[in-house]
DNA sequence: CGGGTGACCACAT
DNA sequence: AATGTGGCCACCC
């Protein structure tokens, strides 16, 4: 599948990741920093998801901080849009928060690898 | 070339 | 235990 290298593949390849979340799953961002190798660089991960706003299919309501809190859900078209995403796959949140997250979180290093 | 930003995380007090 | 500040990496001007 990624055969090939890009100079920028990072953001390349945080949208693959974020594209191979399961439905009904959430996850960090300093756990796809962390799957590409930089843990320290979450913040380029959750700028990746700024830019995702060019990609489309990328499912950035998926993506929460390390708490489960939907610091995004401003950034997207409608403050709700974010929300009713989660619930939509059955994500239950609650004050922009995700419920159960420990349950729903989906870590790339273990279950991708 | 240098500085500033950003949907974060970890450590320190 | 909770709150505050800094640091880290990549991209834009």
């Amino acid at each position: 599948m990624n055969d090939n290298l890009k100079k920028s593949d990072f953001f390349d390849k945080v949208y693959n990741v974020t594209l191979k979340i399961p439905y009904g799953r959430v996850t960090t961002y300093g756990a796809i920093a962390n799957y590409l190798g930089s843990k320290k660089s979450a913040r380029v991960v959750g700028w990746a998801m700024n830019a995702s706003h060019v990609r489309e299919g990328i499912p950035a309501h998926r993506v929460v901080n390390r708490v489960g809190l939907l610091t995004g859900k401003k950034h997207f078209f409608g403050i709700n849009l974010m929300k009713q995403l989660l619930e939509s796959e059955g994500i239950k949140v609650e004050s922009n928060q995700v419920l159960n997250f420990k349950i729903v979180f989906w870590d790339p290093c273990k279950e991708l690898q």
